[in-house]
This record gives structure tokens, sequence and C-alpha cells, in this order.
DNA sequence: TAGGCGATCCTG
DNA sequence: AGGATCGCCTAC
């Protein structure tokens, strides 16, 4: 089974297949480490794409093996893989991974990480370390960037989604057990009152 | 067409 | 704990 169809399956099993994943952008190579699944129109309300189609979210729409990349926060970019089958709208955000190859310019890209552990972890600060932005919106990932894991992932844990205000009931965050890139796990808090 | 707010990160 | 800072979406 190829890895494009396995990215074709639905979303939470298309997540489970990326972890453990080679991303090749830019001269640095990441071992895909933690991953976050979000479904289609109507269906997942914390998905860019719940309420249907706009400029931003058109690549969703698609086939699979696409790269879904959008700014936010006015300074950072964040990266997904689309997936699915044409006409859904699923992608899995890529939220940390491990310097495989490359670390020197990793290193100079990610100023601010204090150990190499850093370097990738986060959806804004993998982008920040492949150099990823708005012009790689809409790349091909599976002809040289994106490859099956070279060896088989030993344990996946699972749990809900970071920074997601609804579906707290929905675990579809994946990540590698015990690997020491995956983001620290924050639940979302409701912005306090003022008295 | 203007205003609110976000799948975040860094610094104090 | 709060600021940075741009584009998407919603409602006027």
């Amino acid at each position: 089974m190829s890895l494009l169809d396995r990215l074709s399956a639905p979303v939470d099993q298309a997540a489970r297949s990326l972890l453990g994943c080679h991303l090749t952008v830019n001269a640095v190579t990441l071992r895909i480490t933690e991953v976050e699944a979000y479904s289609g129109t109507g269906e997942d309300p914390a998905s860019h794409a719940h309420r249907g189609r706009t400029p931003r979210n058109t690549i969703m729409f698609g086939a699979a093996g696409y790269a879904y990349v959008y700014f936010t926060y006015g300074m950072h970019y964040c990266m997904n893989v689309v997936t699915g089958v044409e006409g859904t709208a699923s992608a899995v955000l890529l939220r940390a991974g491990s310097v495989v190859s490359g670390l020197e310019v990793a290193r100079s890209r990610r100023p601010a990480a204090r150990t190499d552990a850093e370097l990738a972890r986060g959806p804004a600060r993998l982008c920040s370390a492949l150099d990823i932005n708005r012009d790689f919106y809409g790349t091909y990932l599976l002809d040289s960037h994106l490859t099956p894991p070279p060896s088989p992932v030993a344990d996946i844990s699972t749990g809900p989604r970071v920074g997601v205000t609804g579906a707290l009931d929905v675990p579809w965050r994946f990540w590698i057990t015990g690997d020491p890139t995956v983001s620290d796990y924050r639940r979302h808090a409701p912005k306090p009152r003022k008295a």
C-alpha cells in the first residue's frame, strides 16, 4: 500500500500514517512526531473548511498529498498535509518533528531554540525550521518531499487537539509516545472575564 | 467595507 | 501574563 493510498483514507487513519514519515524541505529533513487531524465541511467545527470553501482553504478540497499552508497570528505559518479523496476537505496539521539532517541550517533558522528538541516543536516552529511560507502553499509532497517511515513507529498516543475551542472530546491529536520533540499539551483555556 | 479574532511563539 | 501583527470571515 502506497503512502498516497494511506493518505487518501479517513483523516484519523491518515494522521497516524504520517507519524514517522520523513519530510524534506529547503535542505532540512524532519521525522514527523506529532500531528492533528481536521475533517471537512459541516463535520468538524475546528476545521478551516468547516464553513465551506474559501480561497484560503481551497486546496483542502482536492486530492491527498498537497501542502496546505496558512498564516496566523500576524506572524506565523503552519503547514498541513491534505488527506482524503477529491471532494472531501480533510487535512492533517504537522505539529512537531525531530531533525534528521540539516541540523546546522535548522539551528540557524531557529536562534531562539535552546535545545535541538525545540527546533521543530510546535507547528509554527516546524515551518520556521523548514523555512516554509506562503510560497509553499499547494506544493505536491509525494514526489520528493514526503517519504514513508524508514522504520516502523513503535507506539502512538492520542489526545484532544491543542488550541481548539470546541470538540474537546475528539482525540484527534496523535504523537509518537515518549518522543522529546512533542509539544507540551495545553488545553484551550477560555479567556477569563473581567470582574 | 470595517471590525473581531485566530490550529502561536517569545519575552519579561 | 501579554504583545506582536496579518488575513479570513461575518455582519453592517
